[in-house]
DNA sequence: TAACAGTTTGTTATAATATAACATATGCAA
DNA sequence: TTGCATATGTTATATTATAACAAACTGTTA
């Protein structure tokens, strides 16, 4: 069993809000969201995303330079990572497909180049946008 | 058959740098890199890599905002790109695994969301590197 | 040819994203 | 209670990208 990692006091800041928002959040958005509790600056920002990212807890959507929740309970670390986007009103959502992750993970080019990580990012439409 | 697209100067003259980069080009360093061609301003680079987006001759590798040109021939749309990416030299590979690009394209989730497009990103380490 | 539409270019300015550097404070273990 | 790692606060600056507008070029077609 790992012990739950304990939050700083702006790590956990800056995770509620991304866990309560319905759509990934950019770095800035959410320092003007945050002003009104001391964070002043994008420094805090981004030190709190770096920590938060390197232990799991968010991922971070790299055709947007946003941010989002990881949904997958327990996450402790991100090294294989995909997600579904609408390119129209701009949904993310996490993919949780063990046989996706697992096709991905064990796979290796023809080079035999082994990889640690992955990103996989899906673009179309939506359910409601299509 | 389709016809060769014609780029413009501008184009042609990003295009000929990222072609001959023996790794993924920045725009900044692209602009450094052409000041002594007449091209003095962001927005003329941007511009450019955009176009040679669009048309498929270049690709941006998302978690490094860099350029590289399109290894497979005739890639007319950028719809389905993987990189192999490694994290101590940052050489950059993209992928040309036909296995693999079908198992992407014809990827669909639990929600029966289809998508048109994606883009992987595998990190690890080369050979010369591991 | 002249008028036109579409695209490309050139240019200045500014927005948006991210990091450097340094001083101070806090938690906690030896 | 000292020492160390981590977290914080702060100012400044670097890096990446777009807005807005005017001028030039290209190929039609009236």
């Amino acid at each position: 069993m790992v012990e739950a990692q304990l939050l700083s006091k702006n790590q956990q800041i800056v995770l509620d809000i991304i866990e309560n928002a319905k759509a990934p959040l950019k770095a800035y958005s959410i320092l003007f969201n945050v002003q009104k509790k001391g964070i002043n600056a994008p420094q805090q920002i981004y030190r709190a995303l770096d920590k938060l990212i390197e232990i799991g807890k968010i991922h971070k959507i790299e055709s947007k330079n946003a941010f989002v929740a990881c949904k997958n309970a327990n996450c402790e670390v991100s090294k294989a990572t995909a997600f579904s986007i609408c390119e129209r009103c701009e949904k993310v959502e996490e993919l949780n497909d063990l046989k996706l992750s697992k096709y991905l993970s064990s796979y290796s080019d023809k080079t035999g180049m082994k990889y640690k990580k992955y990103n996989l990012e899906f673009f179309g439409l939506c359910k409601k946008c299509k």
